[in-house]
RNA sequence: GGUCUGGUCGUCUAGGGGUUAGGACACCGCCCUUUCACGGCGGUAACACGGGUUCGAUUCCCGUCCAGACUGCCA
C-alpha cells in the first residue's frame, strides 16, 4: 500500500489537513505501507518556502514522519510537460485562447440565463489552420481536456455514495483546464488536477485519502487516468471538518484567534501533540474501543476505513480541551514539566531564583507545576496559574475579601497563624497542618475558618491547591511575610 | 442555477427490521474535601419530515426539507 499527503504550501498546516495526513499515515503504518509527502507547489503565486517549512515542522511535531519525499511538483515540470505533449498528440487536449476576462463574461452570461456555466468549446471549433497560425504566432493559450460528450465517469469510492462508485455525468463537467496560460515556447505551469494524477500514477499511489471537497475533482482525475491508460487508484473522500457550520478552512479570515485552525497555532497555545493526534483521529471516525483516549499505537491497530463517518464532523473545542487536560495529567510528569518550562520562562518568571533556598529549584518547579496541573488544560495556562509562587499578591480576590477577610477576628487570626508557623519545624505540610489544627482547636474554630483566610493571604485567591502544599513551596519566610502583609492590608482596608 | 455528498442526544459518535437506542464531551446533581480542581457515582437529553415495503421501521425504498462541498488559468 502506498498513500500520500499532498498539501499546497500556501500557509500553515491546518487541523483538517493534519487529520488527512494522520489517516494516510495510520493506514501506511498499519499495513506496512509507504507514506509519501508531496508538496503541491505549482501555484507559484501563492506557494512559499516558509509555508513548506511550517508544514514539515507541524507534521513532525505531530509525529507523522513520511517515508518518502518530500517531492516538490515545481521540480517535476518536465514530467508534466511530457504528459501534456502525449495527450496533445493523441488529440485528447486542445489549446484554448480565451482570456480570463472573456471567460468570466461568458460565465456570467450563462448564470444569468440559468445555464450551467461550463466552457463553451469556442476554441475547439476553431479551424486547424487558425489554431496552428495562432500557436505559431506565440499567442497565449491554456490546455483544456476534451471531456466526452456523453456517458458518465465512475469514481471508485470506498466511503461516499454508500461505498458504491460515484457517478458523474460527463456532459455536465466541461472541458477543464489542465495547464495555465502560456505559449508553445514558454508553456504555463500545469494545474492541480493534472499534476495530481500524473504524480499519483507515477508514484504508484494505491489509495487516495483526502477531503470530500475533492470528490468532484475525482471525476476529472479519473478521466485523466483513463486518458493516460494508468490504473485508477481507489478513493476515500473524508467527511469535512466543520466549524460554525462551515468547512474549517485556513482561508477563513473570520476565524477566532483564540481557537487557531493551524497545528502550529495550537502548539503555541500549549495543546499537546498527543492530545491533538488523539482528538483529530476522532473526527469523522470511530473505533471499537469504548474509551476515547488512546495512545497512537492503539490507534494504528484499530484504524479502519470502514469505520469512517460519512457526515461532516463539527470541531468540538470542549472535547479537545478535555483531552488535552487529560494528557496533561497523565503523561509522565517530567515530560510535562519540560514542556511547561518554556511557557513559564516566556512569562518572565525566573524559577531558579524564585525557588526557596530550602528547595532544589528543579524539584521545586516540578512540584509547583504538579500542584496546579489539575487546574490547567493548556500549557499556556501555567504561568497565570502559578503566578503567586513568583509574585506576592498585591491585592486579594474581591469575593474572598468580603466573604473571608471581613469576618470577625481575621487580623488576629493571621497573627496567630504567623506565630504558629514561625515555630513550626520542620516547615513541612504535615507539621503545619498539625500546628494549625491545634490552633483551631484552641480557638474553637473549624478548620476551614483558618485555612480560607490563610489561603487568601498567601495566594490572593479563594481557590488554590492544598493549602499546606502551597505554603511549603512558598517557604517559611515568604509565608510569614505574606501573612503580615495581609494583616496590614486589612487594617488599611477595613470592612465598610 | 448545476453537479455531488450527507442527516442518531447541544456536540463527537455506536448501533441496526423487534434494543430500556449504548458510549464520550458539555451540562446538572450527589459523594470526596480546607477552597478550587481532580476522582467516583447518578441524571437530563437524539433516530429531520411525509409516504411506502413489512406482522413490525430509527434501520430498507421513494419523495420533501435541511445542511455542506464543488461549480477557478487555487489546491
Amino acid at each position: 500500500m502506498r498513500v500520500r499527503f499532498a498539501p499546497s504550501p500556501t500557509g500553515f498546516l491546518h487541523l483538517g489537513g493534519a487529520r488527512t495526513a494522520l489517516f494516510n499515515w495510520l493506514l501506511a503504518k498499519q499495513n506496512n505501507g509507504v507514506f509519501i509527502l508531496r508538496i503541491e507547489d505549482t501555484d507559484a503565486e501563492r506557494s512559499t518556502e516558509e509555508s513548506t517549512g511550517q508544514i514539515l515542522d507541524s507534521l513532525q511535531w505531530l509525529g507523522l514522519q513520511w517515508d518518502e519525499g518530500p517531492y516538490f511538483q515545481s521540480q517535476r515540470l518536465e514530467l508534466y510537460r511530457e504528459h501534456i505533449e502525449r495527450l496533445y498528440k493523441e488529440g485528447k487536449i486542445y489549446p484554448a485562447f480565451e482570456s480570463p476576462e472573456e471567460l468570466e463574461a461568458e460565465r456570467e452570461r450563462a448564470l444569468a440565463e440559468k445555464r450551467n456555466p461550463i466552457y463553451n468549446r469556442a476554441s475547439l471549433r476553431l479551424p486547424k489552420e487558425e489554431v496552428d497560425r495562432r500557436l505559431a504566432a506565440g499567442e497565449r493559450f491554456v490546455w483544456r481536456f476534451k471531456v466526452p460528450d456523453e456517458g458518465h465517469t465512475d469514481v471508485p469510492e470506498t466511503l461516499m455514495s454508500g461505498a458504491a462508485d460515484c457517478k458523474f455525468e460527463n456532459a455536465a463537467m466541461g472541458d477543464f483546464v489542465i495547464s495555465r496560460a502560456g505559449t508553445m515556447k514558454e508553456p504555463g505551469w500545469p494545474l492541480y488536477n493534472f499534476c495530481c494524477v500524473v504524480d499519483d500514477a507515477l508514484m504508484g499511489i494505491s489509495h487516495v485519502i483526502r477531503g470530500q471537497e475533492h470528490l468532484s475533482n475525482a471525476a476529472r482525475q479519473v478521466l485523466l487516468y483513463q486518458a493516460f491508460g494508468y490504473p485508477v487508484p481507489t478513493f476515500t473522500h473524508l467527511p469535512l471538518i466543520m466549524k460554525n457550520n462551515k468547512k474549517m478552512s485556513k482561508r477563513d479570515k473570520d476565524a477566532d484567534p483564540a481557537f487557531p485552525v493551524s497545528v502550529s497555532g495550537r502548539r503555541d497555545l500549549g495543546y499537546l501533540q498527543e492530545a491533538t493526534v488523539n482528538f483529530i483521529s476522532l473526527l469523522g471516525c470511530s473505533y471499537p474501543m469504548e474509551e476515547e483516549i488512546f495512545p497512537v499505537d492503539v490507534l494504528i491497530k484499530n484504524f479502519n476505513l470502514d469505520r469512517l463517518q460519512k457526515s461532516n464532523a463539527n470541531f468540538d473545542e470542549d472535547k479537545y480541551l478535555f483531552q488535552n487536560a487529560w494528557y496533561l495529567r497523565n503523561l509522565p510528569r517530567e515530560d510535562v514539566v519540560e514542556r511547561v518550562k518554556p511557557f513559564i520562562e516566556a512569562a518572565g518568571y525566573d524559577w531558579e531564583r524564585a525557588a526557596p533556598v530550602s528547595h532544589g529549584a528543579e524539584k521545586w518547579l516540578a512540584d509547583i507545576i504538579g500542584l496546579e496541573i489539575e487546574r490547567c488544560k493548556l500549557l499556556s495556562e501555567f504561568p497565570a496559574a502559578l503566578s503567586y509562587f513568583f509574585i506576592a499578591p498585591s491585592e486579594y480576590e474581591q469575593r474572598g475579601v468580603t466573604k473571608i477577610f471581613h469576618n470577625e477576628g481575621v487580623p488576629e487570626l493571621l497573627d496567630a497563624v504567623a506565630e504558629a508557623l514561625l515555630l513550626t519545624t520542620p516547615f513541612t505540610k504535615e507539621a503545619m497542618e498539625d500546628a494549625l489544627r491545634r490552633l483551631g482547636d484552641a480557638k474553637g474554630l473549624g478548620f476551614g475558618k483558618i485555612a480560607q483566610p490563610v489561603r487568601l493571604a498567601a495566594t490572593g485567591r479563594t481557590a488554590s491547591p492544598g493549602l499546606f502544599d502551597v505554603l511549603e513551596h512558598l517557604g517559611r519566610e515568604e509565608v510569614i511575610r505574606r501573612l503580615v502583609k495581609a494583616k496590614e492590608w486589612l487594617q488599611s482596608n477595613p470592612k465598610t
